[in-house]
RNA sequence: CGGGGUGUAGCGUAGCCCGGUAUCGCGCCUCGUUUGGGACGAGGAGGUCGUAGGUUCGAAUCCUGCCACCCCGACCA
């Protein structure tokens, strides 16, 4: 491992991709776009997951599995939908290869064309809604909360590490219910579980709001999302979930006998997250030094590096490590006991700094004379030297420091770079010079919109949910305008 | 798909203008000394110079085609 990382400040997208390859999260792969992601990086995800599914099933879902490939005729029955998703598309056309008849490798069999081409899917409403129409018929089965855990495939012209990769691993939720109110409810519930996550778990205070209709997902009625904001300034959409209203129903005719007698159309929800969120994590937390993880969603916890000359000191520290690790292993903390003799402890030091473990614990010989450790955050830094009795209640509760205390800086930063302006001067001036969220009036239509993007790059990143009444004139076209909207660069 | 750039060891690179069989660092292997913040010394392994062709006694270097990747735009969780 080549020593150190650029500094944020000077290359910050440098930064980032050394970040997480050294970090052993990911790497690119030979194909394109894709992305190998490496087990220390999945590790991350799979604790995400963990967390997410269990709230999924508190809430009622369910988890299934639909195909990866769409036959192309169900991605046209929505007309919003295919449009938004055409250019993106992976395409399958033939299921045969034959050998090259000039000798030279595998050739695909022109004999072995598809009738009907298959698309790999770039989210799933069609198959699943296609698939519904034969779930579906009465009320009793209403509503129906499918989750499904998956991989998808859009055809992103640039890519980057979890942020955008040309597959990606997400979940999609998909429901269906009797009345419209009901699905509104869902579609809220569900933006609230994901900002509940950003936050608890992720350390990653968000914006929850919704979409403008520039933004909205193809196909929906109402998108509600949430933002967060970078160290360097821009906005990322950490999550969305999507009202369809009865768009999926009518393209796919999933209809349902209501208890009244009648016959009705179903209302639709979606809604996901997706390794994204690791770009998130990273982005919200790291320094110069690697990645900071919040001990929520961190791998190991705690690590414990011995430091020793003699192979009797090295008995004794394993000793004293392996009983610590058992009995924090009793409070579920994970520990990481490196007892590798191929490397000294200051490289150990720089490579799980660089991992982002949120809490260090190093035993010395001079340790063992005196009964303490010493134990360092990841997150500020700070050495402390403690006593050995109590420890685990010690390490139990830093942890839960370390893990407030990330959120708090994320949120203070979060706070220091939310701006309010009033006119479009202003308006360029703090996105040029400051980045971060500008707050600002927005007169409601598109052509605004599109009009503040083409010359700032901004985008409306949401109109918060809990944005306050206020009259006010768009910051472009002095229109009037009630209340203020979040805009941002963004990823 | 437009505009720019780059392909040399696992990674990062020098050499190219001005042709003579490849430089350095990291990493890897062996031995010894080291171990409270990224150790040091000695020795060693590893390359069809992206690919196909051309010029030449001789090509990483010059010429032509092709391929791949990166950056800037349009697209986007």
């Amino acid at each position: 491992m080549s020593k150190g990382l650029p500094k944020r400040s000077e290359d910050y997208a440098q930064w980032y991709n050394e970040l997480v390859k050294k970090a052993d999260l990911a790497e690119n792969s030979d194909v394109r776009g894709c992305m190998i992601i490496k087990p220390y990086g999945y590790s991350i995800w799979e604790k995400m997951q963990r967390q997410l599914d269990d709230m999924f099933k508190e809430t009622g879902h369910q988890n299934a599995y639909f195909p990866l490939f769409i036959p192309k005729s169900y991605l046209s029955k929505e007309a919003d939908h295919v449009e938004g998703f055409a250019k993106e598309c992976a395409v399958v056309t033939h299921y045969r290869l034959k050998n090259d008849e000039n000798g030279k490798g595998v050739v695909v069999d022109p004999d072995a064309k598809l009738e009907e081409e298959l698309i790999i899917r770039p989210t799933s409403e069609t198959i699943i809604w296609n698939t519904y129409k034969t779930w579906i018929q009465s009320y009793r089965d209403l509503p129906l909360l499918v989750n499904q855990w998956a991989n998808v495939v859009r055809w992103e012209m640039r890519t980057r590490l979890f942020l955008r990769t040309a597959e990606f691993l997400w979940q999609e939720g998909h429901t269906a219910h009797a009345t419209k109110e009901e699905a509104i409810i869902e579609t809220e519930q569900m933006i609230n579980i994901y900002a509940q996550f950003a936050e608890e778990y992720m350390a990653l205070p968000v914006i929850m709001g919704i979409k403008s209709a520039n933004e909205r997902f193809a196909g929906a009625i109402e998108t509600y999302c949430i933002e967060g904001l970078m160290q360097d300034g821009k906005a990322l959409q950490a999550g969305t979930s999507h009202f369809l209203g009865q768009n999926f129903a009518k393209a796919f005719d999933v209809k349902f006998a209501t208890k009244e007698g009648g016959l009705e159309h179903v209302w639709g929800t979606s809604w996901g997250v997706s390794t994204r969120l690791i770009g998130a994590l990273i982005m919200a937390h790291s320094d110069d030094e690697g990645l900071v993880l919040p001990p929520k969603l961190a791998p190991i916890q705690v690590v414990i590096v011995p430091i020793y000359k003699t192979d009797e000191e090295s008995a004794k520290i394993s000793e004293l490590a392996n009983k610590l690790k058992s009995s924090l292993k009793k409070k579920h903390i994970s520990v990481k006991f490196d007892d590798r003799d191929t490397h000294k402890p200051g490289f150990k030091f720089a490579e799980w700094e660089l991992k982002g473990v949120p809490l260090r614990m190093a035993i010395g010989p001079r340790d063992l004379e005196n009964g303490t450790v010493e134990l360092a955050r990841r997150d500020t830094k700070e050495k402390t030297t403690v006593n050995i009795e109590g420890i685990e209640q010690t390490i139990e509760e830093t942890l839960e420091l370390i893990q407030s205390d990330i959120y708090k800086k994320a949120f203070n930063f979060r706070t220091e770079n939310t701006r309010e302006v009033n006119s479009f001067e202003e308006f360029k001036e703090v996105l040029n010079k400051q980045g971060g969220f500008v707050s600002a009036h927005w007169d409601g239509t598109s052509e605004t919109e599109e009009k503040i993007k083409t010359e700032t790059k901004a985008t409306i990143r949401c109109i918060p949910l809990d944005a306050k009444e206020e009259l006010g004139k768009c910051v472009y076209s002095g229109k009037p305008s009630n209340k203020r909207v979040l805009f941002a660069k963004a990823y």
